[in-house]
DNA sequence: TTGTGTTTTATTGCCTCC
DNA sequence: GGAGGCAATAAAACACAA
């Protein structure tokens, strides 16, 4: 630093404050107390030799080496001697001296200074310091501190904003999680109304759809082959087989990735799958006829992809979820060729993509 | 009265600007 | 290189509960 020297004022030295500061300073005052006794320094005060000096409270002074700032340097207060006795003026300097608080009066002034402008040109210092007997130092370390506290306050009442913000968005997305498995559930309450009274009217909705759910239809759709079995509707063996092998698939998959795959599945050949399917579940809707616009497309070993755009899984799940899903998707799409568009036989039902690949839709006959 | 936490005043070192 | 601002810090002054 470009040598700011403390120099202690008082009587016996020693004024017991005025910070240590950062780094070095503390190691410096105490050389420098070794090096000045008090004595030179009490009968400068008493000299007048000084004027600035005398009758000021502060209990440190600067003596700039670079002769940079001298006056302003000293932080001696501007208490006139006529405000003490000889007596207390004398004693006064004989004590160690003591940190003192601007008075209120001091403070409304510059308060009121530094909401006009919180910051200080040399002239205004001035003045200010003039007008509140300050040294104008005084004044600028009380605008610095000043604006260090503003700056403070402001930080907090940023991070405030910032914060209610944060907790209004997140009881945003909190609701519409809410709503999202609130739509969830109606949408599966319908489903399983549908496949527990099945009419015999014609019935169709589209719904909005993710990879979860679609996983969900399908796994009741097992539970609807299952219940048709039980009611009679249907009794080959081979079907009984499909059904409980892909329900345990499902099972399995979702417990273990990998392990089933549509390859580890050869015994379910898709010919089989269509022979056992064809009385109960008919492929023939003119959604399946949609080939192209499809989200479900053959592929050459008969077995099908899985494809939509919108989803909110990772591609891992993803990826799991195709595997998990193969086995029970070849007996609910069965091929095409097998259609009987277009007058589907009752109690048969469809789970596809229509043309619009965000919405997956269900049919009931 | 005393211990403890907060506020205020002041120092120091570093940085930027001119 | 000088002047001034700022961040970090020290320490006195103050507030307050036990």
């Amino acid at each position: 630093m470009a040598g700011r020297r403390l120099i202690y004022g008082g009587a016996g030295g020693v004024a017991g404050g005025g910070g240590g500061g950062g780094g070095g300073g503390s190691n410096m005052s105490s050389i420098l107390l070794q090096n000045h006794s008090a004595e030179p320094l009490d009968s400068l005060f008493k000299s007048g030799s000084a004027p600035s000096f005398l009758g000021s409270r502060s209990m440190v002074s600067f003596e700039d080496v670079t002769g940079r700032n001298k006056l302003e340097r000293s932080f001696f207060r501007s208490y006139d001697q006529e405000d003490y006795g000889d007596d207390d003026y004398d004693e006064y300097f004989h004590q160690p001296e003591k940190k003192r608080r601007l008075k209120a009066d001091q403070v409304q002034f510059l308060e009121k200074s530094f909401e006009e402008e919180n910051k200080l040109e040399p002239e205004r210092k001035v003045q200010l310091a003039k007008d509140l007997g300050l040294q104008p130092r005084q004044v600028a370390i009380w605008f610095q501190n000043r604006r260090a506290r503003w700056k403070t306050k402001q930080l907090e009442k940023d991070y405030d904003v910032l914060h209610n913000s944060y907790k209004s968005l997140k009881a945003d997305y909190d609701n519409l999680v809410k709503e999202k498995e609130k739509l969830k559930d109606e949408v599966m309450t319908a489903l399983l109304d549908l496949i527990a009274f099945p009419s015999d009217g014609y019935y169709a909705w589209t719904m909005p759809v993710n990879g979860s759910m679609f996983c969900q239809v399908l796994h009741l759709t097992d539970k609807l082959l299952v219940k048709e079995k039980e009611k009679g509707s249907w009794e080959s063996s081979d079907t009984e087989k499909l059904s409980e092998a892909s329900a345990q698939e499902y099972t399995a998959d979702l417990v273990s990735e990998g392990e089933v795959s549509k390859n580890s599945t050869p015994e379910f050949k898709q010919e089989d799958i269509n022979s056992a399917n064809s009385d109960l579940i008919d492929s023939d809707s003119p959604h399946y006829a949609d080939g192209g616009h499809s989200a479900l497309l053959e592929r050459g070993d008969s077995s099908y992809v899985f494809e939509h755009d919108q989803s909110d899984l990772s591609q891992d799940e993803e990826d799991h979820l195709r595997k998990c899903l193969l086995p029970p998707l070849s007996y609910v799409f069965p091929k095409l060729e097998d259609a009987n568009y277009p007058d589907p036989p009752a109690n048969s039902c469809y789970f596809g993509f229509s043309g619009d690949e965000n919405a997956f839709e269900f049919w009931s006959y």
